[in-house]
Formats: C-alpha cells, sequence, structure tokens
DNA sequence: CTTTGTGGCTATGTGGATTAGCCCAGCCGT
DNA sequence: ACGGCTGGGCTAATCCACATAGCCACAAAG
C-alpha cells in the first residue's frame, strides 16, 4: 500500500474543493476521504475532528478574503475604497457560496479564528479610518459596514433574493447609502 | 401505555423550546422525542423527517416575527414605521437567537415556507409604501432593509460583535443611515 | 361490545464521527 | 546493505442519530 502523502493542508484543500462542488452540508469526513484517497479514520493523522477541520477550512477563507481586500484596495481612500471593499468581499461571496456560509459569524470567539479575524477586520477599519473616524465611531461604522455587507452576501449567496438580474443595482445602491453616511472629511 | 396526545403542533413546540434552551444544533429528534415523553420514532406519526421538523419551525418562527412586526407597526408611519421594524426584528432576534438561526435565508424557495416568508417580505414593503416608491425602486430599497436587518441580527445574535454595551448605538445608527437613504415625501 | 384507525412501541438498518490497535513504508544511522 | 523507529495508512468496532417496518393497544364510533 502506497502512502498517499497526505498532509494537514491537502485535507484542507480537499474540504475546500468539496463544499465548493456538493455545497458546506455536504461536508462530510468521508466525502474528504474519498477525495483524498484514503479511508476515513485517516485523516484523524492530519485533524484532530471534524470540527477542527472546520476551523483550518475557516481560517483559510478568512485569509483568503483577506488577501483579495487588500489586493483590491491598493492606490484607493475614501468612497472608492468602501466600495472596492464592498464589491471585492460580495464577489467572493457569490463566486464561493460556501466558503462563505462556512465563515463563522463570530470569529474572534474561538482563539484559533481570532488572529484571521482580526485580520480580516482591521481591513474594515483601515478603511474607514481615511474618515477621520476615530475610537467609538470608528466603532459603530465598522459594525454597520460589517452588517450591511455580511447581510448582503449571505442573503445572496444563499439566493435568497427573488429575481437575480439587477442585483448589482441594489448593491450599488447600498454602497452609495453606506458612503453617504460617513462624515466628509473636506470640500 | 397510556397515549402522551402529542400532535404536530406540539412536537414544534418542543422543538422551539429545545433549540431556545439548548441551541439550534441541539435538535435532534432523540431530544425533540425525550421532550415530548415519546419514543423518537413515535415522532414520525406527526412529522415526517426532521427536515420537515426544520420547515414547520421555519414557518412558525416567521408567523412570530410577522405578528410582533404588525403589532409594533399599528399607528406608526414613515420613519418611525422603518425604526419600529428593524427595532422589533432586532430585539427578536437577540430575544430568540436559535430561532433568529432557525430562519432559511431563502424562505421563498421552499413552497412549505413560501406563504409565511412572503407575508413577512410584505411587511417590509409596506413599511417602505409610505416613501412612495414604487416597483423597481421598491425592490431595491427592500433588499436594503432585509440585508441591513438581517446582517445586523444575524451577527449580534451570534454573538459576534465584540463588545456588547453601545450595540444600542450601531443599532440606532444602522436606523438613521437607512431611512437617511430613502427619498423625503413632502414638506 | 366490537370494530377500526391511530398513536405509541420495539427492533432493525444505514451512515457518519471517533477510537483502538495493527502494520508496513521509508528514512536514518551504521 | 541492514535493522530499527516513526509515522501514515489500514481494519475493526463503538456510539449516536435518522429513518423504516411492523406490532399492539387504546379509545371513539357504532
Amino acid at each position: 500500500m502506497p502512502r498517499a502523502g497526505l498532509s494537514t493542508a491537502a485535507v484542507v484543500d480537499a474540504a475546500l474543493d468539496l463544499i465548493d462542488d456538493r455545497g458546506l452540508n455536504a461536508l462530510t469526513l468521508a466525502a474528504v476521504a474519498e477525495r483524498t484517497g484514503v479511508a476515513a479514520p485517516s485523516l484523524y493523522k492530519h485533524v484532530g475532528s471534524l470540527a477542527q477541520l472546520r476551523t483550518l477550512m475557516a481560517v483559510r477563507i478568512m485569509e483568503e478574503l483577506t488577501e483579495r481586500s487588500t489586493s483590491a484596495l491598493v492606490g484607493r481612500s475614501g468612497d472608492d475604497a468602501v466600495a472596492a471593499l464592498m464589491r471585492t468581499y460580495r464577489r467572493y461571496a457569490v463566486d464561493h457560496p460556501a466558503r462563505h456560509a462556512a465563515m463563522p459569524p463570530d470569529p474572534l470567539h474561538d482563539p484559533a479564528l481570532a488572529s484571521a479575524g482580526t485580520r480580516l477586520l482591521e481591513i474594515f477599519l483601515a478603511v474607514l479610518r481615511g474618515y477621520g473616524l476615530e475610537g467609538e465611531a470608528a466603532i459603530h461604522a465598522t459594525r454597520c459596514l460589517r452588517a450591511i455587507v455580511h447581510g448582503f452576501a449571505s442573503i445572496e449567496a444563499a439566493g435568497g433574493f427573488g429575481l437575480p438580474e439587477d442585483l448589482d443595482t441594489t448593491h450599488e445602491q447600498l454602497i452609495h447609502m453606506f458612503t453617504a453616511s460617513l462624515p466628509r472629511t473636506s470640500s
């Protein structure tokens, strides 16, 4: 019996591919095992449990989203940056609905997720920093942005909006609504 | 062996109590059976499957939310009505986080949920009707409202915001952000 | 008092997570 | 080249949950 040459990262990769293909609730150790070509118990040599696999996947996803967001934000600031961040987040959720659904809503509660979650949150904070928001005001604005972005992406990714056609318009309207609520720094 | 006098409604009641007590992922037929005082297979005399129980629960929850919202809206219109709707939705999610989490994001996809989902959606539409929004504009505004309300409630109910103290302030800010984006009808 | 339908039961099968324990492949030092 | 050690793979087995089958008793209708 030749070795499969598996690793924790490879298992996470396979799990992410799996949910991309067949949806989040198709995530099962048996399915991951089949996809990696090993028997189900063998996976325990690489991940501690299904729950841990889920956290590892969430870390990966948040890192991926962080990376895309930072890329989208280079050279932008103000309303332009906010819009880019919102569009990037939305596109990610539409392109990878299962991955978006696999992100926990409370990453900071799990020590294993706190680091990746903080990095993602700091992007939101950074974008708003350009508006002169400090301390508490920055927190409120970040929460608002997070709620909007998460809410829209969740519903859209789940197919929860009736007509798919002019969702772009709705999203642009949402972007405008949020940016309009931010303080204008100068002329 | 005396009969337990169960009914479909009683099973749904027990299931809702169960998730209120122990969270949504504690929902299991065995646990519902224990709570109703019957053996697990007996539940199949009243519900077709665990999936069907979930839909029945979702219908109940949406009806309950619809009722609370209509109550909160009597005698209100305009920004006042929007604020009342948003506060009612938020309070429901905070008071019953598991029930909120049990609501599917795409109720209109399931014929069994479509009716209750439509009734809830129509409340959103009705509140915005006072702004003179018609057709497509009303759809966009409804979607925005839905995304905001769902996003905030989901994150808060899951404990996803760091500090719980001034969430009221954040929510009031969100209400203001949304109402400010609506057209002013007169004066 | 009987009939009948319904709501309850036990027994059983399937699938998934997880644990225990074995065993060989490959590297390392000799 | 060889012998051992580590680690990654395996099978077997347990536990738990959903689900189905089929029996049986209660109680309401007649």
